[in-house]
DNA sequence: CGGGGCATGTTGACCTCGTCAACATACAGC
DNA sequence: GCTGTATGTTGACGAGGTCAACATGCCCCG
């Protein structure tokens, strides 16, 4: 619905704008993408941006759904045999999610900025970033039906996770923590200790 | 060693700069801190910081140094009594994490977005940073030796227990989480999760 | 007590950037 | 081929970070 043509002047311009402001965003961080720059590696005008995204923030928000977009997808694919041991599938979607932010940190960080992006709403963004919630609440509800996490709101859980996830992924990200430490190692304690806190459930 | 001297032309622009940067990240964000406004608020000229910081970078620094100070002061002051029935000091901890972060959202962003500081390594920050994560480990270190927690690497729980709480600070902050949820109940969950996940451990 | 010199501030200037308006041009369909 | 709209281009503005040249206050030394 969005999709616009295809051989004017430059040849959809909109889709190589999103795709080279992300390239950018790996190779430099968010700061080094400005219109003047990406238009330029386009060989096209600092004004023509302006054709297709009302401004910067508009262009960084498409680049940001597009990294949910991207994530979700990996998440989703390494679902394979739900032969997959139990909970071992959440375990793995944990996994390659840290693995995502590990692998497109200035990417990730766009994601989650709100700071960089919008001041406003930002529906697309916050569209995107819900069905990865809902995915994960998904595979979450599958495995309290088959009894092998606690019961209770699924979304409440979803968040518990997600936020672990996400924590460490942001750490990392932002060299909080110590190189010497085993990446591998962290990921698997950190996604296996809140599997474990969703099994077992103290008394409040 | 750093505290200069005291009423010369300003009276400590240093400690005011910050301060007023602080003050102006929690009003209008960090995109609201710019030199020129932050001078003009101060009634000194726009270059006047530059005798005292760098650049702007190494004022925000200070500010997210700050920051770091101030949430470590309040974690630490929570402990009171050591009565405080076994983990509950760091549920606590957790909590009240997650509620500075909630307080003060963009000074929180400000002290983990190396985006918007550093290329470069900021000792101050990292040390700062640091302490924090000292003090982590010494409560979990405490824990474990009351055999309240499982054993192990007490750095390793302890990323794995920031992780949790700096990742659902984050979410919260950015707005990632359904403002139907009670927050209260979900800080409780996932304390309580981390704290249960430490406890029961499965085989690998 | 008077000067010199460094610590502080101030100003003017420059450059980068986002953005808008006026102007140019290519394509689509008639 | 002609007209209108979708695209691009350029010039100009204003905001902001930063540097250099210049001004001024304070402290300390003699």
């Amino acid at each position: 619905m969005a999709e616009r043509a295809r051989t004017y002047h430059h040849g959809d311009l909109r889709a190589s704008l999103v795709e080279e402001a992300a390239a950018m965003i790996s190779e430099g961080g968010a700061a080094s993408v400005t219109m003047r720059a990406i238009g330029s590696r386009l060989g096209v005008s600092r004004g023509a941006p302006y054709r297709h995204f009302p401004d910067k923030t508009a262009l960084l928000v498409a680049v940001a759904v597009a990294g949910f977009k991207r994530l979700n997808r990996r998440l989703g694919s390494g679902d394979a045999g739900a032969s997959s041991s139990s909970v071992e599938r959440l375990r793995r979607m944990g996994e390659q999610y840290v693995r995502f932010a590990l692998e497109h940190p200035a990417h990730y960080r766009l994601m989650y900025g709100k700071e960089a992006l919008a001041r406003q709403d930002q529906p697309e963004l916050r569209k995107a970033a819900g069905a990865l919630l809902e995915n994960l609440i998904d595979v979450i509800r599958v495995h309290q039906q088959r009894g092998e996490i606690e019961g209770g709101d699924p979304r409440a859980q979803a968040y518990v996770a997600w936020s672990a996830v996400h924590g460490l992924a942001s750490l990392l990200i932002e060299k909080q923590i110590d190189p010497n430490v085993d990446v591998d190692d962290l990921i698997r304690q950190t996604t296996q200790t809140i599997l474990d806190g969703m099994r077992d459930r103290s008394p409040d």
